[in-house]
DNA sequence: CGTCCCTCTTACGTTAACGTAAAGCAGTAC
DNA sequence: GTACTGCTTTACGTTAACGTAAGAGGGACG
């Protein structure tokens, strides 16, 4: 309880972010740490929203797509449609990467069947160079 | 074989690309349009070109690496190890493919759990909207 | 007192693959 | 002749998410 307020490094540590990475949240307004004199110290709230942050970036959402979700979470006064547009973002997105995976896997595909020529293409040549010796 | 050429237009229209894309790709080196003039003629070889550029971006490879992966097609099958080489490019683009799909698949996975328990990830974000205060 | 060490602000740099605007020539239609 | 189209070159703009360098303030240590 002491230890409420973490300075940057030990957010650094703690996450695995560079300072940089937190000035520039900060200047995104995704963080709010508050100031003792210059210094910045960043509270629990700072954490929950670094948390979201990473677990958004790992889902593909863009700084900007996390920022309006916070917001949304902020604002909370008529819960039930914003959670719900919450929700469909969430979807969305979900169908997105979905697509994106699709879309990967057709490309893994052609490019396994294009490895399957070019080995019998290298493999011919490499004989044909043997057979020349 | 009268029409063995085709101007930017068509070349953009016959392959949906912009005149920018083509002017942008022959600055990098990737086609060789002869030219009538000022004006450029595309020939069956940029054309040739043109497709496995596009294929090339569909498995995302980049500009450079195709580039590099025609030249070395070019350059004729004169050395086996140069095919090997292209061969052990495309393995590894393959393998990078195949990482960033499971990966996407994780977070797939990850995010329908969060999806799946409607109730709960309302409750969810209710806490850590508690806590990012 | 000097020298680290951490932090701060400011602000330009990075990367890919083009987009877009400005200004001009060439040929063709009217 | 002039309007219109299509092509050209040159060159700055765009986007995301920071990286990186410069210069300075302040506290702690020895």
């Amino acid at each position: 309880m002491s230890e409420d307020l973490l300075t940057i490094r030990e957010m650094c540590d703690a996450y695995d972010v560079t300072p940089r990475t937190l000035r520039f949240y900060e200047s995104k307004e995704l963080l709010f740490p508050i100031r003792e004199g210059q210094k910045r110290l960043f509270t629990k709230r700072d954490r929950a929203r670094l948390k979201l942050i990473l677990r958004g970036k790992r889902f593909g959402f863009s700084l900007e797509e996390i920022r309006q979700l916070l917001d949304l979470y902020d604002m909370g006064d008529q819960q039930a449609t914003q959670l719900r547009r919450t929700f469909n973002v969430a979807q969305q997105r979900l169908k997105d990467m979905e697509e994106q995976r699709d879309e990967l896997n057709e490309a893994i595909d052609d490019l396994r069947e294009q490895l399957k020529w070019g080995e019998k293409i290298v493999a011919d040549f490499e004989n044909e160079q043997k057979a020349a010796q």
